[in-house]
DNA sequence: GTTTAAATTTAAGCATTCCTAACAAAAAAG
DNA sequence: CTTTTTTGTTAGGAATGCTTAAATTTAAAC
C-alpha cells in the first residue's frame, strides 16, 4: 500500500535494526545516508511514517517499526529477496548483478505474484547472498549462527554463508577472487598490525581487510549446517538448467 | 530514462494510434480516457513530452509520436509483452491474470533484464493475447492478416488469433466460456437486428455482441499461418513443465 | 557547568503530477 | 453563417518528496 519511497524507508529503517541487533532504535542520519537523501527529508518522512502508524518516533531520538511497520517491511524483504533469488537461479544472472534489478522489482510486486514466485522457486529460504527470506506471514527461517571473518581461525576450513552486498564495487571484487556463496576457504593468517586476513581461495591467496572481511560470514567446513543454503540453491539451479537444455529449434522469432 | 506516468502516456499514444491505424493522430481526450485522467493533465503532459522531443503537437488538433518517442513506446510495449508470457507460460497465470502484473512490471526493468527474459523465453514474437512482441530494436514481427469476428462468415471455421484485453470483466468472460488463444470456433449465425453473432466453442453456442466481438481476431482454420502462435508458446509451455516436475523433495522452508 | 559540536527538526522553495473550474478554439447544428 | 456543443488549454491549488538554510535540541569537550 505505501509508496514506492515509504517502501525504501521502512526498509532502510528495518535493515539498520536489523544490523545493529540489540540496539534497535534507528536515527534520522542513518537512514538519511542508506537512502542518500538529506536528514531533512528523512525527518519529514519518518513523521509521516509515524503519523501512518508504521513508526514509533520520538523526537530527536530515534525510530522503532511499530508491529504493523515490521510487518511491511518484511513483506517488501520479502519480495526483494525472492527476485534476486530467481534471477540468478532461473535468468542466471550474477550474485553481483541482481540487487538493482530486484530494487525495482520489489516494488511492482503484487502478494499474488510473489505467491507465485515463491511456489516456482519451491519456498526457497534463503536469498543468493545467504540472507533469509521472511514467509509470507512475516516469519524469518532458522539460521546457524555465522562467524563474521574477523572470528575465523587461522589454519581452519570453512564455507562462505553469507554476504552483505552493501556496495556493488565490493561484490564486483568478491566475485572476481571466486568468493561465492558455499566456497570453500582456508584462512592463512592474520595480520595485527591492520586486521587483515590472508585467505587462500582455490589454490590462491588473497589478503582482505577487516573492513572488507567484515562483509563476509561464514561457517566451519565440516560443519553440516552450510547445507542449509545448499539445498535450495542447486534445485532451482537444476531445474534452470534443464529448462535451458529444453530449448526446442526454430522457437526464435522472424 | 521517462518516468512511470510518461511511460504511460507514451504506451497510451501508441496503442490508440495503433488502433486508429491511417489516422494517426491522437487526441487529448483519447489519451485521457485511456488512462482515466482529466484532460487537463492530459494537456499539459503532451506539452511536457513535445518538449522532451517525444511527440509532435499541434495545438487543439493532436499528437503524433517522433522517432523517438515511437522507439520508446515499442521499448514499453515489448517489456509489457514480454512480461505478459513469462507470467502464463513460466508462471502458470492464466491470460486474465497477467495484464495488470505487466503493467507494474513493465516500469521496473532495466534493458538487461528484458534481454534476459526474452532469451530464456527463446525470442517469443506473441503475448498471450496474441498481440505482437517488438523486438529489441523496435521491429514488430510480421503478422498475417487478422479478421475481426464481424468479418467471420458463418458456417465456416477460425482459430481465434488475437483478443484486445482493454476489458478484465470481458477477459474473464471469454475464459469463462472457454476461448482461449487457437481455440477453434464455428460460427453458427449472426443476427442482422443487432449484429451479434453466435459461436460454437466446444460444442456450446454462446451470443457476443457487436462490441464484445470486436475484441476477437481469427484466423481461418486449415490456414497453416495459425501456428505462428503455438509455436512460441507451446515450446515455453513444456520447458515450464519440466522444471515444475523436477521439483526436489525436501526443498521447501522449515 | 558552560561552551562547542553534532544531530534533528522546521521553514521556504522547487519539480511532478494530479485535480476542478474557467476560458478558448474547433466542430456540429440549426 | 451564426449559435451551440464538444474538445482543448490555461489557471489556481493540492499532495508527494526532494532540496538548502536556519533554528533547535542533545551530546561532547573543556
Amino acid at each position: 500500500m505505501p509508496t514506492i519511497s515509504k517502501e525504501d524507508y521502512l526498509k532502510a529503517i528495518y535493515r539498520i535494526a536489523d544490523e545493529n541487533e540489540k540496539e534497535s532504535t534507528v536515527t534520522t542520519s542513518e537512514v538519511a545516508e542508506m537512502l542518500d537523501v538529506s536528514k531533512a527529508a528523512t525527518s519529514e518522512m519518518v513523521q509521516r511514517l509515524s503519523e501512518l502508524g508504521y513508526l514509533n518516533h520520538e523526537r530527536y531520538k530515534g525510530v522503532k517499526l511499530t508491529d504493523e511497520g515490521m510487518r511491511t517491511a518484511l513483506n517488501i524483504i520479502r519480495r526483494h529477496r525472492i527476485w534476486e533469488l530467481f534471477l540468478t537461479d532461473v535468468l542466471g544472472l550474477s550474485w553481483n548483478e541482481v540487487h538493482a534489478e530486484a530494487e525495482l522489482l520489489e516494488h511492482s510486486t503484487s502478494d499474488f505474484l510473489i505467491e507465485k514466485l515463491d511456489e516456482f522457486l519451491g519456498h526457497p529460504r534463503f536469498n543468493p547472498h545467504g540472507e533469509p527470506i521472511p514467509d509470507r506471514n512475516g516469519n524469518l527461517p532458522e539460521q546457524p549462527a555465522l562467524l563474521p571473518l574477523s572470528c575465523c581461525e587461522t589454519g581452519k576450513e570453512y564455507r562462505l554463508a553469507k554476504v552483505l552486498d552493501d556496495s556493488l564495487e565490493l561484490m564486483n571484487y568478491f566475485t572476481g577472487i571466486g568468493l561465492a556463496l558455499n566456497v570453500k576457504v582456508l584462512v592463512k593468517s592474520r595480520l595485527d598490525y591492520d586486521n587483515s586476513t590472508v585467505l587462500c581461495i582455490n589454490g590462491t591467496n588473497h589478503n582482505l581487510s577487516e573492513k572488507a572481511g567484515n562483509n563476509l560470514f561464514f561457517l566451519p567446513e565440516n560443519d553440516e549446517g552450510y547445507f542449509y543454503h545448499s539445498r535450495v540453491h542447486q534445485g532451482a539451479r537444476k531445474k534452470a538448467e534443464v529448462k535451458n537444455s529444453k530449448k526446442s529449434p526454430g522457437r526464435t522469432g522472424a
